[in-house]
DNA sequence: GTGAAAGCGCTAACAT
DNA sequence: ATGTTAGCGCTTTCAC
């Protein structure tokens, strides 16, 4: 695995030469009266410092505005505090929270997340990962876009624990969370199914592993009630926008008009589904049932409100960075996935 | 400036101690049999090695799987090679054509970017600044949220390349680029007086320069015609969401029914406001017109498609991407803010 | 509880 | 075109 990239341009000359010198750890110890490595455990290892030695070095920090130099820091110590977070659609609504879970549990931590998106691309991820792992990483948290066996090798080498936040069918290589995307697809079929609907649509993309689980779910739940149709699957070549759903949605009516209930892999792509239903004059829930996976909130934008399979999206995110948390302190790891529930949220869209 | 926090955690037990030896620089002199300078020209500077060796090399680097330790690489050199990026709200719809500007044209360098989020607070610019300025990165690109008064003597000593992306009006403090969003708003408002609409709302925040800056343009174009009205702006708290714009524009409807064009802060908000009035039953553009801002696409999701004033955002991360690589360069800089152009482009709900 | 010594992996500056 | 030397700023290890 090379770096480089072919036509690299080289560094600027301006780079070359260094910096203005900046304050250092020795700068405060030498004001302080005490040795560099005293002022190093006083900022990270308070509790080793007598409180009379950390308060006078803590007020020199404060006053000459010292701030520690990361790189230093990461060689001197073999990793680089960073948590290294890589996910297919980082930017997404369904992320969102994800990341904000994540986030809240590192608040006020010595350790950095930082994220890169892998585009729904075994090697992208490949690629992600080797970057990260040279750079000594405590932690990775990745939402795996792939089964598993492509990048296994690579993940099996790290050496710093690694939570994936996943479909739960699969066995994770370290720590796992998620949910079981397929039994919750089919809580969704099920709930159109029970209103009546029969002839109900896939909108989505068949491009990482919970894809295609919630086709499985989809696939099982309608062939239990004989009413599975292969040509009632539509995949989205994109992002799963608004737009997507909402372009989709058209194409679908003008082909299979008597279609009467669609569900879609996200909530965006349920909400453009929702606009172009109204702009084809279909009435939801009564002409056309629609439900959205993820259990987003639209605030009034979605009317009638969609239903939605809620997933705990913010809980994951949390959860795997106390998981990762929890490895880096050297306690116990759980065996196989976390499964966390889901749940279908009924709103208006399928309410008849 | 402290980077510590008030009850931070210190590092968990796993982290003390080093990672597994990792492939070095050394390992790749051996094995080709140079001296490790020369292994590391090959890799940065390829043109100071001959042709032979750098081969020998980059196929050691290849074979044993060498990726370089930018720790290392940072300490020694003095610059971490990250250009950091800071703006208000980078995961939103206007920002990611200026993130992927930016990105396009340090693509296949040696520089890698790193985004951060700075919200709309002028106090957390500063935070973020000061924590990137600590690492040395080797350059910045800013999208400055507040007049520059409050961070100035921070950036005044940043001794690597800036540039801001801002607001003209501004004299930028090494290197600036934008559009000036006072005569872009007079641009939307004048348009909509032109379309014979006088009882013009505004939907936007406040928060930040470039939204002050459209609220100008917005009286300015208004008095001119004696038709401004303090009572028709209305501030949005939130990030200017389509929900956003859908509450508000409900709102508004009902305050003040006779209100007959809304000029919004951003293309989300103008879409939130068009669903809106098609649930109020007003039709767009003769009940009620509505102009947008950043000129982002809907591809049909938008029924009438939305008129915007379309700005050069992608154009935007790339030229400041430029400026700044001149600027490592060591080219000359431009003085005073690099000014790009602004279009109305007239959509459907304007059209009357 | 505090310090001294050594070195993390790389590159700048200066040879040759 | 290639090598030698020194050191970036910090933390680890071991001593006291």
């Amino acid at each position: 695995m090379v770096v480089r990239k072919e036509g690299a341009c080289e560094l600027p000359m301006r780079l070359r030469g260094g910096a203005r010198a900046r304050t250092t750890l020795s700068d405060v110890a030498r004001k302080a009266g005490v040795s560099p490595i005293t002022v190093s455990r006083a900022l990270r290892e308070p509790h080793k410092v007598s409180d009379k030695l950390r308060e006078t070095i803590l007020g020199v920090v404060d006053e000459i505005g010292y701030v520690p130099n990361f790189a230093a820091r990461a060689l001197a110590s073999r990793h680089s505090g960073i948590i290294a977070v890589l996910g297919p659609v980082l930017g997404s609504p369904g992320f969102s929270p994800v990341a904000s879970g994540i986030e809240d549990r590192f608040q006020a931590g010595e350790l950095r997340t930082q994220f890169a998106n892998i585009g729904l691309d075994a090697s992208e991820e490949a690629r992600q990962l080797n970057l990260f792992v040279a750079q000594n990483p405590a932690g990775i948290i990745m939402e795996s876009v792939a089964e598993f066996p492509v990048n296994r090798p690579l993940i099996d080498e790290i050496d710093c624990p690694v939570v994936q936040m996943m479909d739960t069918s699969l066995e994770p290589l370290d720590m796992g969370i998620g949910v079981c995307h397929r039994s919750a697809a089919k809580l969704a079929v099920r709930h159109l199914l029970s209103k009546g609907y029969s002839k109900i649509a896939l909108l989505g993309g068949n491009k990482d592993i919970r894809s295609r689980r919630r086709f499985e779910g989809y696939r099982e739940a309608l062939s239990d009630a004989g009413l599975y149709q292969p040509g009632y699957v539509f995949d989205t070549e994109g992002r799963n926008s608004v737009a997507d759903g909402h372009s989709l949605m058209r194409c679908i009516n003008s082909r299979y008009p008597e279609i009467d209930a669609v569900f879609c892999h996200d909530d965006e792509l349920a909400l453009g589904a929702l606009f172009a239903a109204s702009q084809l004059g279909l009435r939801v829930p009564e002409d056309l049932g629609i439900c959205g996976y993820n259990g987003l909130h639209f605030s009034g934008v979605d009317d009638p409100p969609l239903t939605s399979v809620s997933l705990p999206l913010y809980e994951i995110g949390f959860k795997a960075a106390e998981m990762l948390m929890a490895a880096l302190a050297g306690g116990e790891r759980k065996e196989g996935a976390v499964e966390l529930e889901v749940a279908l949220v009924e709103g208006a869209s399928t309410r008849r």
